[in-house]
DNA sequence: CGCGGCTTTGATGTTCATCAAGTAAAGTGG
DNA sequence: CCACTTTACTTGATGAACATCAAAGCCGCG
């Protein structure tokens, strides 16, 4: 399935300096031993859940959703994470069991460290420990600030906030390729497909996006902006 | 406003075990230099959303709620907390303000604690880095996963949901006496006043549970976990 | 070619918030 | 202690927001 990779030595990953900052050459050594690099494809699982955690995993490049799927089959959409968010963080250190699962929505590359050693290092170094409590403190945070946001608009609001968290905070730009289909878009914000689409036509004829497909284009940022806030 | 109490020793304090494990009596006594503990009455402000984080709190006595005050003055409450559970944890390590507010719903006694010392030691001692780490992916991962599970489903299994919440994880019993108002509860599972009342009156009618006021006993358990689940 | 999945639009009905009005309870000032 | 005000609670009626159902077009794939 997920294709392993000739593995690169940690010391010289450009994400270092960003995620283990306050770990040494003898440190990143050791957890480069016990790390693995694998690519997934869109739509491969990287992870399901009830799976037990073995490895710390974050995404070095791509883009992964992390869900559950509900008794009626209907998945939840928890978050979308993007690299130098530790996508295992979530209950990497709560839990024996993954208590959701994640799968490639673009071409991915993960970077598994086992855990065992990772919590050594973290007891050892407790600035590196500090480092971590502070990063995953900011992603929890951030989930569940999207989270309360999301429960608390009505839809066109929700339509408003989801296009404008892939423009500014995963593509950096006001077009940008959809990498959700609509269903998917629909359990991210908890709404019915038709639903979606329908707003998205109504941002159509209201000449506030543009759309091709998957393919977006904000053409009235300001108008977006004030759905957001007030949708 | 809020009374200091008489400073009791870290040392011997009941919850020490449960929450500074990894901590000699030195760390203890240094944490505890820097230590206040403060009694709040039902109703009071214990944070307020902006305020700057100066000391991570955390709860003895009591029981709080976190909240956020939407632009049209509507609150949302995020989380109840109760006593073990920190609560100043949710952005403590990410933040210089509070990200919400935080009242006593009812009488509370909180331990202060200066950030500054706490992560010293926290750099210091690597097991009790490790400690915080696994309490706080514990705690936001039980906040999300409520807040998922509410956004889920409709009203009846969010009525039935949180008063099984109160029933089997704060009050340990099928009858007690509900600490928040119809309106607070409105505010902490995303639905109007209005309908908490009344499907607080549905259940009556359906002898699922039995109210005088805010005392509330749950009758038939079953039915209530099956709306729960299936509502 | 035909099948299944994704997308789209319209029609229909349900769920829910809002409005209105009334009662009970609880605080406030004389 | 009682009139007065305010706040919480309660019920019913109405309409808006939304999910669901149905049908049709579109595309990729065996």
């Amino acid at each position: 399935m997920a294709e392993i990779l000739n593995t690169s030595n940690c010391n010289e990953c450009a994400f270092r300096s960003v995620l283990f900052e306050n770990l040494n050459h003898e440190e990143l050594d050791y957890l480069n031993f016990y790390k693995t690099e694998k690519k997934f494809l869109k739509g491969e699982f990287i992870a399901e859940e009830n799976d037990p955690i073995n490895e710390f995993l974050y995404l070095k490049k791509g883009l992964v959703k992390l869900f559950k799927v509900d008794r009626n089959q209907r998945e939840h959409i928890i978050s979308i994470a993007k690299p130098l968010n530790f996508v295992g963080f979530l209950s990497v250190f709560s839990n024996k069991k993954y208590q959701y699962s994640i799968k490639a929505i673009e071409d991915s590359i993960v970077c598994y460290i086992d855990l065992a050693p990772l919590k050594e290092t973290l007891v050892r170094n407790g600035l590196f420990a500090m480092e971590v409590l502070e990063k995953l403190n900011k992603i929890t945070d951030d989930i569940l600030g999207k989270r309360l946001n999301i429960c608390s608009k009505q839809l066109r609001g929700r339509i408003a906030f989801i296009l404008l968290y892939f423009s500014r905070e995963v593509y950096f730009r006001p077009s940008f390729e959809l990498p959700l289909s609509r269903k998917e878009i629909a359990e991210l914000i908890e709404m019915s497909t038709e639903n979606v689409i329908r707003i998205l036509s109504e941002f159509r004829k209201d000449q506030i996006i543009s759309i091709a497909g998957s393919e977006i284009e904000i053409l009235n940022m300001e108008a977006l902006e004030r759905i957001d806030k007030f949708g």
